[in-house]
DNA sequence: GTGGTCTAGACCACC
DNA sequence: GTGGTCTAGACCACA
Protein backbone atom coordinates (compact mmCIF):
# COMPACT_ATOMS: atom_id res chain seq x y z
CA UNK A 1 0.00 0.00 0.00
CA UNK A 2 1.03 3.65 -0.76
CA UNK A 3 0.53 5.61 2.35
CA UNK A 4 1.72 8.64 -0.07
CA UNK A 5 2.32 10.93 2.84
CA UNK A 6 2.65 14.62 2.44
CA UNK A 7 4.91 16.81 3.63
CA UNK A 8 2.36 19.55 4.77
CA UNK A 9 1.46 17.83 7.88
CA UNK A 10 2.80 15.81 10.81
CA UNK A 11 2.65 12.28 9.71
CA UNK A 12 1.00 10.85 13.29
CA UNK A 13 -1.52 13.25 11.98
CA UNK A 14 -2.18 12.18 8.22
CA UNK A 15 -2.17 8.05 9.89
CA UNK A 16 -4.92 9.42 12.29
CA UNK A 17 -6.77 10.45 8.77
CA UNK A 18 -6.54 7.77 7.40
CA UNK A 19 -7.00 5.40 9.89
CA UNK A 20 -10.52 7.28 10.47
CA UNK A 21 -11.43 7.06 7.40
CA UNK A 22 -10.94 3.38 7.49
CA UNK A 23 -13.62 3.25 10.23
CA UNK A 24 -15.80 5.78 8.70
CA UNK A 25 -16.14 4.21 5.63
CA UNK A 26 -16.63 0.64 7.28
CA UNK A 27 -13.23 -0.84 5.90
CA UNK A 28 -12.52 -1.32 9.84
CA UNK A 29 -15.96 -2.31 11.52
CA UNK A 30 -17.00 -1.91 14.76
CA UNK A 31 -15.57 -4.12 17.25
CA UNK A 32 -12.82 -4.98 14.85
CA UNK A 33 -9.51 -5.56 16.32
CA UNK A 34 -6.78 -3.65 15.12
CA UNK A 35 -3.30 -5.16 13.87
CA UNK A 36 -0.64 -4.46 16.57
CA UNK A 37 0.86 -0.97 17.10
CA UNK A 38 4.35 -2.66 15.88
CA UNK A 39 3.12 -4.26 12.51
CA UNK A 40 0.53 -1.05 12.10
CA UNK A 41 3.76 0.56 11.81
CA UNK A 42 5.48 -1.51 9.84
CA UNK A 43 3.36 -1.48 7.25
CA UNK A 44 3.17 2.08 7.19
CA UNK A 45 6.36 2.34 6.77
CA UNK A 46 6.44 4.94 10.11
CA UNK A 47 8.05 4.49 13.36
CA UNK A 48 5.91 2.46 16.15
CA UNK A 49 6.16 5.31 18.15
CA UNK A 50 4.00 7.46 15.40
CA UNK A 51 1.98 5.02 14.86
CA UNK A 52 1.43 5.04 18.86
CA UNK A 53 0.54 8.38 18.95
CA UNK A 54 -2.01 8.48 15.77
CA UNK A 55 -3.94 5.20 17.81
CA UNK A 56 -3.81 7.50 21.28
CA UNK A 57 -5.26 10.17 19.01
CA UNK A 58 -7.91 8.03 17.62
CA UNK A 59 -8.17 6.72 21.50
CA UNK A 60 -9.08 10.36 22.60
CA UNK A 61 -11.71 10.53 19.95
CA UNK A 62 -13.34 7.62 21.09
CA UNK A 63 -13.23 5.67 18.19
CA UNK A 64 -10.92 3.44 19.51
CA UNK A 65 -10.66 1.38 22.50
CA UNK A 66 -7.55 -0.80 24.23
CA UNK A 67 -7.95 -3.39 26.49
CA UNK A 68 -5.03 -3.61 28.15
CA UNK A 69 -3.78 -7.43 26.99
CA UNK A 70 -6.18 -8.38 24.27
CA UNK A 71 -5.20 -4.99 21.71
CA UNK A 72 -7.16 -2.11 20.22
CA UNK A 73 -10.33 -2.52 18.75
CA UNK A 74 -12.87 -0.09 16.37
CA UNK A 75 -15.35 0.93 18.71
CA UNK A 76 -18.76 -0.66 18.76
CA UNK A 77 -20.37 2.63 19.33
CA UNK A 78 -22.02 3.53 16.33
CA UNK A 79 -23.35 6.54 16.37
CA UNK A 80 -20.15 7.62 17.98
CA UNK A 81 -18.73 6.54 13.87
CA UNK A 82 -21.70 8.09 12.38
CA UNK A 83 -21.15 11.29 14.40
CA UNK A 84 -17.25 11.32 13.22
CA UNK A 85 -18.46 10.02 9.38
CA UNK A 86 -20.59 13.14 9.15
CA UNK A 87 -18.25 15.91 11.14
CA UNK A 88 -15.54 14.55 8.54
CA UNK A 89 -18.16 15.21 5.69
CA UNK A 90 -18.90 18.76 7.12
CA UNK A 91 -15.74 19.69 6.82
CA UNK A 92 -15.35 18.24 3.27
CA UNK A 93 -17.85 20.16 2.52
CA UNK A 94 -17.20 23.48 3.81
CA UNK A 95 -14.28 23.44 2.09
CA UNK A 96 -15.54 22.47 -0.79
CA UNK A 97 -17.82 25.59 -0.50
CA UNK A 98 -15.06 28.09 0.91
CA UNK A 99 -13.16 27.32 -2.39
CA UNK A 100 -16.31 27.14 -4.73
CA UNK A 101 -16.44 30.77 -3.38
CA UNK A 102 -13.06 32.01 -3.93
CA UNK A 103 -13.69 31.16 -7.43
CA UNK A 104 -16.64 33.21 -7.50
CA UNK A 105 -19.32 30.40 -7.68
CA UNK A 106 -22.02 30.99 -5.23
CA UNK A 107 -24.88 27.69 -4.82
CA UNK A 108 -26.50 28.46 -8.04
CA UNK A 109 -24.03 28.01 -9.68
CA UNK A 110 -22.31 25.32 -8.13
CA UNK A 111 -25.69 23.57 -8.87
CA UNK A 112 -25.79 24.55 -12.42
CA UNK A 113 -21.90 22.67 -12.68
CA UNK A 114 -23.24 19.61 -11.01
CA UNK A 115 -26.38 19.20 -13.34
CA UNK A 116 -23.72 19.94 -16.65
CA UNK A 117 -21.74 17.11 -15.21
CA UNK A 118 -24.09 14.80 -15.35
CA UNK B 1 2.78 39.14 4.06
CA UNK B 2 2.75 35.90 4.33
CA UNK B 3 2.23 33.81 1.26
CA UNK B 4 2.15 30.84 2.96
CA UNK B 5 3.79 28.40 0.22
CA UNK B 6 3.09 24.31 1.09
CA UNK B 7 5.65 22.07 0.18
CA UNK B 8 3.84 19.50 -1.20
CA UNK B 9 4.12 21.34 -4.77
CA UNK B 10 6.69 23.72 -6.18
CA UNK B 11 6.35 27.71 -5.53
CA UNK B 12 6.18 28.09 -8.99
CA UNK B 13 2.71 26.33 -9.45
CA UNK B 14 1.40 27.64 -6.20
CA UNK B 15 2.16 31.19 -7.81
CA UNK B 16 0.05 30.28 -10.99
CA UNK B 17 -2.59 29.02 -8.88
CA UNK B 18 -2.82 31.53 -6.99
CA UNK B 19 -2.61 33.94 -9.66
CA UNK B 20 -5.14 32.20 -11.94
CA UNK B 21 -7.48 32.51 -8.85
CA UNK B 22 -7.27 36.19 -8.59
CA UNK B 23 -8.45 36.10 -12.46
CA UNK B 24 -11.04 33.85 -12.41
CA UNK B 25 -12.46 35.47 -9.43
CA UNK B 26 -12.23 38.57 -10.89
CA UNK B 27 -10.17 40.36 -8.50
CA UNK B 28 -7.91 40.76 -11.36
CA UNK B 29 -10.13 41.82 -14.06
CA UNK B 30 -9.62 41.53 -18.18
CA UNK B 31 -7.30 43.82 -19.50
CA UNK B 32 -5.68 44.96 -15.89
CA UNK B 33 -2.15 45.51 -15.43
CA UNK B 34 0.24 43.27 -13.44
CA UNK B 35 2.74 44.60 -11.14
CA UNK B 36 6.16 44.51 -12.55
CA UNK B 37 7.42 41.01 -12.07
CA UNK B 38 10.51 42.60 -10.18
CA UNK B 39 8.02 43.86 -7.65
CA UNK B 40 5.00 41.13 -8.05
CA UNK B 41 8.53 38.77 -6.69
CA UNK B 42 9.24 40.80 -3.88
CA UNK B 43 5.82 41.44 -2.69
CA UNK B 44 5.49 37.36 -3.03
CA UNK B 45 8.91 37.31 -1.40
CA UNK B 46 10.49 34.60 -3.58
CA UNK B 47 13.03 35.10 -6.25
CA UNK B 48 12.02 37.34 -9.59
CA UNK B 49 12.76 34.16 -11.45
CA UNK B 50 10.64 32.35 -9.72
CA UNK B 51 7.94 34.60 -10.12
CA UNK B 52 8.75 34.76 -13.78
CA UNK B 53 8.15 31.09 -14.45
CA UNK B 54 4.99 31.34 -13.23
CA UNK B 55 4.41 33.84 -14.75
CA UNK B 56 5.21 32.39 -18.35
CA UNK B 57 3.23 29.53 -17.56
CA UNK B 58 0.27 31.70 -17.13
CA UNK B 59 1.22 33.40 -20.83
CA UNK B 60 1.48 29.72 -21.70
CA UNK B 61 -2.45 29.13 -20.93
CA UNK B 62 -3.66 32.30 -22.18
CA UNK B 63 -4.94 34.18 -19.45
CA UNK B 64 -1.60 36.56 -19.40
CA UNK B 65 0.25 38.71 -22.26
CA UNK B 66 3.32 40.73 -22.28
CA UNK B 67 3.60 43.59 -23.93
CA UNK B 68 7.77 44.03 -24.29
CA UNK B 69 8.17 47.56 -22.63
CA UNK B 70 4.61 48.49 -21.33
CA UNK B 71 4.29 45.43 -18.83
CA UNK B 72 2.20 42.12 -18.59
CA UNK B 73 -1.67 42.16 -18.54
CA UNK B 74 -4.58 39.98 -17.81
CA UNK B 75 -6.24 38.53 -21.10
CA UNK B 76 -9.46 40.53 -22.32
CA UNK B 77 -10.34 37.73 -23.90
CA UNK B 78 -13.23 36.93 -21.17
CA UNK B 79 -14.04 33.41 -22.66
CA UNK B 80 -10.67 31.81 -21.84
CA UNK B 81 -11.47 33.17 -18.15
CA UNK B 82 -14.27 31.70 -17.97
CA UNK B 83 -12.98 28.41 -19.36
CA UNK B 84 -10.39 28.20 -16.61
CA UNK B 85 -13.24 28.85 -14.29
CA UNK B 86 -14.88 26.20 -15.37
CA UNK B 87 -11.98 23.60 -15.45
CA UNK B 88 -10.93 24.82 -11.74
CA UNK B 89 -14.41 24.55 -10.76
CA UNK B 90 -14.76 21.21 -12.30
CA UNK B 91 -11.56 20.07 -10.50
CA UNK B 92 -12.90 20.80 -6.98
CA UNK B 93 -15.95 19.57 -7.62
CA UNK B 94 -14.22 16.02 -8.74
CA UNK B 95 -11.89 15.75 -5.49
CA UNK B 96 -15.10 16.61 -3.45
CA UNK B 97 -17.29 13.90 -4.75
CA UNK B 98 -13.95 11.68 -4.33
CA UNK B 99 -13.08 12.37 -0.95
CA UNK B 100 -16.85 12.21 0.04
CA UNK B 101 -16.82 8.82 -1.52
CA UNK B 102 -13.83 7.65 0.18
CA UNK B 103 -15.87 8.87 3.26
CA UNK B 104 -19.45 6.75 1.99
CA UNK B 105 -21.32 9.32 1.01
CA UNK B 106 -23.16 8.55 -2.36
CA UNK B 107 -24.92 11.59 -4.22
CA UNK B 108 -28.02 11.08 -2.28
CA UNK B 109 -26.70 11.44 0.82
CA UNK B 110 -24.56 14.50 -0.05
CA UNK B 111 -27.73 16.11 -1.15
CA UNK B 112 -28.82 15.30 2.22
CA UNK B 113 -26.14 17.10 3.90
CA UNK B 114 -26.41 19.81 1.49
CA UNK B 115 -29.83 20.32 3.18
CA UNK B 116 -29.45 20.08 6.58
CA UNK B 117 -26.10 22.80 6.04
CA UNK B 118 -29.05 25.44 5.08
CA UNK C 1 31.99 21.19 -31.30
CA UNK C 2 30.83 24.71 -32.43
CA UNK C 3 26.92 24.71 -31.94
CA UNK C 4 27.02 28.17 -33.62
CA UNK C 5 23.75 29.93 -32.11
CA UNK C 6 23.13 32.60 -33.79
CA UNK C 7 21.88 35.72 -32.03
CA UNK C 8 18.54 36.03 -33.67
CA UNK C 9 16.57 33.80 -31.41
CA UNK C 10 17.31 32.71 -27.84
CA UNK C 11 19.75 29.59 -27.35
CA UNK C 12 17.46 27.81 -25.74
CA UNK C 13 15.01 28.00 -29.05
CA UNK C 14 17.75 26.86 -30.75
CA UNK C 15 18.83 24.06 -28.54
CA UNK C 16 14.46 22.95 -28.97
CA UNK C 17 15.11 23.15 -32.94
CA UNK C 18 17.83 21.17 -33.01
CA UNK C 19 17.15 18.31 -30.87
CA UNK C 20 13.60 18.34 -32.32
CA UNK C 21 16.12 17.72 -36.01
CA UNK C 22 17.20 14.88 -34.35
CA UNK C 23 14.16 13.69 -33.14
CA UNK C 24 12.03 14.19 -36.52
CA UNK C 25 15.31 12.72 -38.62
CA UNK C 26 15.81 9.66 -37.00
CA UNK C 27 18.89 10.59 -35.32
CA UNK C 28 17.31 9.95 -32.06
CA UNK C 29 15.16 7.41 -32.26
CA UNK C 30 11.80 7.07 -30.54
CA UNK C 31 12.46 5.57 -27.34
CA UNK C 32 16.10 6.76 -26.80
CA UNK C 33 17.75 7.90 -23.88
CA UNK C 34 19.28 11.10 -24.18
CA UNK C 35 22.40 12.26 -22.48
CA UNK C 36 21.61 14.06 -19.14
CA UNK C 37 21.01 17.54 -18.49
CA UNK C 38 24.29 18.21 -17.47
CA UNK C 39 25.94 16.02 -20.32
CA UNK C 40 24.38 17.90 -23.54
CA UNK C 41 24.67 21.42 -21.53
CA UNK C 42 28.54 20.36 -21.33
CA UNK C 43 28.45 19.44 -25.19
CA UNK C 44 26.80 21.85 -25.76
CA UNK C 45 28.64 24.63 -24.21
CA UNK C 46 25.52 26.32 -22.24
CA UNK C 47 24.59 26.12 -19.10
CA UNK C 48 23.10 23.48 -17.58
CA UNK C 49 19.41 25.44 -16.72
CA UNK C 50 19.48 26.53 -20.54
CA UNK C 51 19.41 23.42 -21.71
CA UNK C 52 16.64 22.07 -19.16
CA UNK C 53 14.58 24.68 -20.39
CA UNK C 54 15.11 23.81 -24.09
CA UNK C 55 14.19 20.22 -22.79
CA UNK C 56 11.07 20.99 -20.61
CA UNK C 57 10.13 22.31 -24.01
CA UNK C 58 10.26 19.18 -25.63
CA UNK C 59 8.44 17.85 -23.09
CA UNK C 60 5.46 19.93 -23.11
CA UNK C 61 5.31 19.44 -27.09
CA UNK C 62 4.75 15.57 -25.93
CA UNK C 63 8.80 14.83 -28.15
CA UNK C 64 10.00 14.11 -24.99
CA UNK C 65 9.63 12.73 -21.65
CA UNK C 66 10.95 12.02 -18.58
CA UNK C 67 11.34 9.58 -15.78
CA UNK C 68 12.52 10.60 -12.41
CA UNK C 69 15.69 8.71 -11.77
CA UNK C 70 16.17 7.18 -14.80
CA UNK C 71 16.36 10.09 -17.48
CA UNK C 72 14.72 11.73 -20.36
CA UNK C 73 13.37 9.57 -23.54
CA UNK C 74 12.35 10.33 -26.66
CA UNK C 75 9.07 9.39 -27.35
CA UNK C 76 7.61 6.08 -28.55
CA UNK C 77 4.72 7.52 -29.62
CA UNK C 78 5.61 7.40 -33.71
CA UNK C 79 2.50 9.65 -34.22
CA UNK C 80 3.50 12.64 -32.51
CA UNK C 81 7.24 12.60 -34.47
CA UNK C 82 5.44 12.36 -37.46
CA UNK C 83 3.12 15.27 -37.06
CA UNK C 84 5.98 17.24 -35.94
CA UNK C 85 8.01 16.16 -39.15
CA UNK C 86 5.21 17.07 -41.07
CA UNK C 87 4.39 20.61 -39.13
CA UNK C 88 8.39 21.89 -39.50
CA UNK C 89 8.35 20.97 -43.02
CA UNK C 90 5.07 22.90 -43.84
CA UNK C 91 6.86 25.47 -42.11
CA UNK C 92 9.92 25.35 -44.08
CA UNK C 93 7.69 25.23 -47.42
CA UNK C 94 5.80 27.95 -46.47
CA UNK C 95 8.52 30.39 -46.28
CA UNK C 96 9.94 29.08 -49.17
CA UNK C 97 7.17 29.79 -51.22
CA UNK C 98 6.78 33.36 -49.40
CA UNK C 99 10.65 34.21 -49.87
CA UNK C 100 9.89 33.40 -53.93
CA UNK C 101 6.94 35.14 -54.18
CA UNK C 102 8.91 37.67 -53.15
CA UNK C 103 11.22 36.97 -55.88
CA UNK C 104 8.38 37.56 -58.26
CA UNK C 105 8.15 33.46 -59.33
CA UNK C 106 4.47 31.61 -59.31
CA UNK C 107 3.92 28.65 -58.54
CA UNK C 108 4.59 27.69 -62.26
CA UNK C 109 8.18 29.20 -62.27
CA UNK C 110 9.13 27.69 -59.25
CA UNK C 111 8.17 23.99 -61.11
CA UNK C 112 10.31 24.99 -64.39
CA UNK C 113 13.29 26.02 -61.65
CA UNK C 114 13.11 22.81 -60.08
CA UNK C 115 12.90 20.81 -63.69
CA UNK C 116 15.96 22.66 -64.79
CA UNK C 117 17.55 21.65 -61.32
CA UNK C 118 17.00 18.47 -62.47
CA UNK D 1 8.61 51.27 -43.16
CA UNK D 2 9.85 48.26 -41.20
CA UNK D 3 13.39 47.20 -42.02
CA UNK D 4 13.18 44.55 -39.20
CA UNK D 5 16.96 44.11 -39.24
CA UNK D 6 18.21 40.61 -38.18
CA UNK D 7 21.43 40.83 -36.18
CA UNK D 8 22.97 37.50 -37.88
CA UNK D 9 24.41 39.69 -40.44
CA UNK D 10 26.24 43.13 -41.07
CA UNK D 11 23.46 45.59 -41.32
CA UNK D 12 24.80 46.61 -44.95
CA UNK D 13 24.74 43.01 -46.08
CA UNK D 14 20.66 43.12 -45.37
CA UNK D 15 20.37 46.98 -46.98
CA UNK D 16 21.68 44.49 -50.20
CA UNK D 17 19.51 41.94 -49.82
CA UNK D 18 16.34 44.10 -49.69
CA UNK D 19 17.44 46.43 -52.75
CA UNK D 20 18.08 43.29 -54.22
CA UNK D 21 14.90 41.91 -54.12
CA UNK D 22 13.20 45.01 -55.25
CA UNK D 23 15.02 45.00 -58.37
CA UNK D 24 14.82 41.45 -59.38
CA UNK D 25 10.90 41.54 -58.08
CA UNK D 26 10.12 44.88 -60.14
CA UNK D 27 9.45 46.98 -57.74
CA UNK D 28 12.81 49.16 -58.87
CA UNK D 29 12.27 48.77 -62.34
CA UNK D 30 15.07 48.75 -64.85
CA UNK D 31 16.95 52.16 -65.40
CA UNK D 32 15.21 53.50 -62.41
CA UNK D 33 16.42 56.47 -60.37
CA UNK D 34 17.69 55.66 -57.01
CA UNK D 35 16.48 58.20 -54.22
CA UNK D 36 20.12 60.00 -53.27
CA UNK D 37 22.11 58.14 -50.37
CA UNK D 38 21.27 60.45 -47.42
CA UNK D 39 17.68 59.40 -48.21
CA UNK D 40 17.60 55.89 -48.65
CA UNK D 41 20.04 56.35 -45.44
CA UNK D 42 17.32 57.98 -43.80
CA UNK D 43 14.53 55.75 -44.66
CA UNK D 44 16.26 52.70 -43.39
CA UNK D 45 16.90 54.31 -40.50
CA UNK D 46 21.03 53.68 -40.91
CA UNK D 47 24.10 55.44 -41.27
CA UNK D 48 24.77 56.91 -44.89
CA UNK D 49 28.07 55.65 -44.85
CA UNK D 50 26.23 52.09 -44.43
CA UNK D 51 23.79 52.70 -47.16
CA UNK D 52 26.75 53.83 -48.69
CA UNK D 53 28.74 50.28 -48.57
CA UNK D 54 25.36 48.34 -49.79
CA UNK D 55 25.37 50.80 -52.89
CA UNK D 56 28.54 49.89 -53.29
CA UNK D 57 28.44 46.04 -53.63
CA UNK D 58 25.07 46.15 -55.61
CA UNK D 59 27.20 48.46 -58.28
CA UNK D 60 29.87 45.86 -58.13
CA UNK D 61 27.28 43.58 -59.19
CA UNK D 62 26.17 45.73 -61.73
CA UNK D 63 22.50 45.93 -60.73
CA UNK D 64 23.60 49.53 -60.25
CA UNK D 65 25.41 51.88 -61.81
CA UNK D 66 25.88 55.69 -60.63
CA UNK D 67 26.11 58.86 -63.22
CA UNK D 68 29.02 61.50 -61.60
CA UNK D 69 26.06 63.93 -60.82
CA UNK D 70 22.79 62.50 -62.22
CA UNK D 71 22.50 60.20 -59.18
CA UNK D 72 22.34 56.15 -58.99
CA UNK D 73 20.22 53.90 -61.50
CA UNK D 74 18.69 50.63 -61.78
CA UNK D 75 20.83 48.80 -64.67
CA UNK D 76 19.31 48.74 -67.73
CA UNK D 77 20.56 45.28 -68.38
CA UNK D 78 17.40 43.22 -68.31
CA UNK D 79 19.82 39.67 -68.61
CA UNK D 80 21.93 41.00 -65.90
CA UNK D 81 18.84 41.30 -63.64
CA UNK D 82 16.93 38.31 -64.50
CA UNK D 83 20.85 36.38 -63.62
CA UNK D 84 20.32 37.77 -60.59
CA UNK D 85 16.64 36.97 -59.66
CA UNK D 86 17.67 33.20 -60.75
CA UNK D 87 21.07 33.22 -58.60
CA UNK D 88 18.57 34.33 -55.59
CA UNK D 89 16.08 31.70 -56.88
CA UNK D 90 18.75 28.59 -56.99
CA UNK D 91 19.70 29.69 -53.65
CA UNK D 92 16.79 29.99 -52.14
CA UNK D 93 15.54 26.18 -53.70
CA UNK D 94 19.22 25.09 -52.49
CA UNK D 95 18.17 26.19 -48.74
CA UNK D 96 15.08 24.78 -48.99
CA UNK D 97 15.78 21.65 -50.36
CA UNK D 98 18.62 20.91 -47.64
CA UNK D 99 16.62 21.91 -44.70
CA UNK D 100 14.20 19.48 -46.35
CA UNK D 101 16.36 16.65 -46.55
CA UNK D 102 17.46 17.49 -42.81
CA UNK D 103 13.87 16.97 -41.78
CA UNK D 104 14.26 13.12 -43.81
CA UNK D 105 12.25 14.06 -47.09
CA UNK D 106 13.24 13.08 -50.45
CA UNK D 107 12.05 14.72 -53.50
CA UNK D 108 9.05 12.21 -53.47
CA UNK D 109 7.99 13.43 -50.08
CA UNK D 110 8.12 17.23 -51.18
CA UNK D 111 6.14 16.48 -54.12
CA UNK D 112 3.54 14.93 -51.49
CA UNK D 113 3.60 17.81 -49.18
CA UNK D 114 2.91 20.24 -52.16
CA UNK D 115 0.21 18.17 -53.25
CA UNK D 116 -1.04 17.76 -49.72
CA UNK D 117 -1.04 21.58 -49.41
CA UNK D 118 -2.70 22.39 -52.20
C1' DG E 1 23.73 9.70 -10.45
C1' DT E 2 19.07 11.53 -12.33
C1' DG E 3 15.70 15.38 -13.04
C1' DG E 4 13.73 19.42 -10.71
C1' DT E 5 13.55 23.72 -8.20
C1' DC E 6 15.20 27.95 -6.41
C1' DT E 7 18.17 31.87 -5.68
C1' DA E 8 21.34 35.54 -6.94
C1' DG E 9 22.87 38.42 -10.07
C1' DA E 10 24.18 39.81 -14.68
C1' DC E 11 23.20 41.58 -19.33
C1' DC E 12 20.24 42.76 -23.28
C1' DA E 13 16.62 45.17 -26.23
C1' DC E 14 13.04 48.22 -26.24
C1' DC E 15 10.99 52.93 -25.68
C1' DG F 1 11.73 51.51 -16.26
C1' DT F 2 9.83 46.88 -18.69
C1' DG F 3 10.17 41.84 -19.95
C1' DG F 4 13.51 38.30 -21.38
C1' DT F 5 17.61 35.49 -21.32
C1' DC F 6 21.58 33.39 -19.42
C1' DT F 7 24.92 31.85 -16.07
C1' DA F 8 26.53 29.97 -11.73
C1' DG F 9 25.77 27.39 -8.09
C1' DA F 10 22.99 25.49 -4.45
C1' DC F 11 19.67 22.08 -2.59
C1' DC F 12 16.17 18.37 -2.84
C1' DA F 13 13.86 13.68 -3.72
C1' DC F 14 14.35 9.49 -5.72
C1' DA F 15 16.21 4.73 -6.00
Amino acid sequence: MDWGFRNDLPIYSQLVEKIKLGIVSGALPPGARLASVRDMAMEAGVNPNTMQRALQELEREGLVYSQRTAGRFVTEDVKVIEDMKKTLAKGQLESFLQAMKELGYDREGIIALLKEDE
